[in-house]
DNA sequence: GGAGAACTACTCGGATAACCAGTGTCCGAGTTGTAAGGG
DNA sequence: CCCTTACAACTCGGACACTGGTTATCCGAGTAGTTCTCC
């Protein structure tokens, strides 16, 4: 997976606690946690283009969320950074070779295919439990200085 | 995902209907499938370095599982061939840059990590509970005549 | 002094290279079946 | 006829290229703030 997903999630944090009314540059986002600026941004577009965020041009502009806390999930987060196809994907290789045509019943969908998407509907269901409002909800409570003083900072390094 | 995990989840169906007495060379195994034949050696290997499948060497050698099928959940598989560590690894970007310091206690794990690996725990929990037997089983009801058909079909091209 | 227009600085956005893991291929080490040769 | 021994064929196993995708970077389009000029 790439770790463009890390620092996605992380922005999105930020982004929930300086609030909706204000656009954050992704300059002082990538000085926030020191990472290339050019390819940070590109990582906020895509969750442009998957319209958890909106961009902002211009003089004063940036990005903020498009969507309540509450409405966004990881999973729509990872969707956008990732891309929607899934992680396995089947190449139906039960069909091919000189035994494809007298095998699993073409008609029939492939069980290890079935087995593996289970699987990953599972992981997706977990990360669409776990919404942006909850995560910020759960660091407060672990480090409760914490949204303040990052506000602080984005707020006085204009 | 890298492909080789279909090429050895399959290859392993095949491997439990030919049963553990014979070993089954790759040089076979490719042409049932129309794969790669040194690429999928590879992938096999790493299920022998994983302990799920052993190797026989010599003029009549080739693979056999090195477990009952009862034994080998699907993750055994993935994580052989994939390799064990996580596919998201948490990088630990809120130590960095300038307000590193006074973020998220360092000594508590990142929470956004934690999530990530909460998802991924439901994932792999769901693959470790697919057996091989049970897909087989699952095999043999949805499609009857296809285990024998190619038990028959690897024993005649010898 | 006020309004308007041109300018400038700063933003996003997409097009463009560099790097790395996954993909694919090749040849050597090792073992076993086989057959020839001798007793 | 049987045992020993050398051979040869076939297997796995790891070392060597290639390719697509992720990572990273740069420059252009566009907008808002700012300032200068004219009325």
């Amino acid at each position: 997976m790439g770790r463009g997903v890390e620092w996605a999630v992380h922005c999105c944090l930020n982004l929930v606690w300086i609030g909706p009314e204000e656009a954050v540059t992704v300059t002082r986002l990538a000085a926030f946690y020191d990472l290339p600026v050019a390819y940070l941004n590109k990582q906020i577009q895509a969750l442009v283009r998957g319209g958890i965020a909106s961009s902002v041009p211009g003089r004063r502009g940036g990005f903020r969320l498009a969507r309540p806390p509450e409405r966004i999930s990881l999973l729509d987060i990872v969707t956008a950074i990732e891309g929607p196809e899934p992680a396995f994907r089947c190449a139906e290789i039960r069909q091919q070779g000189p035994f494809g045509d007298e095998r699993e019943s073409v008609t029939g969908h492939c069980l290890v295919d079935q087995a593996m998407r289970r699987a990953e509907l599972a992981w997706r269901r977990e990360l669409a439990a776990q919404t942006l409002a909850g995560l910020t909800e759960a660091v407060e409570r672990d480090a409760p200085g914490v949204p303040e003083r990052a506000r602080r900072w984005f707020s006085s390094h204009t």
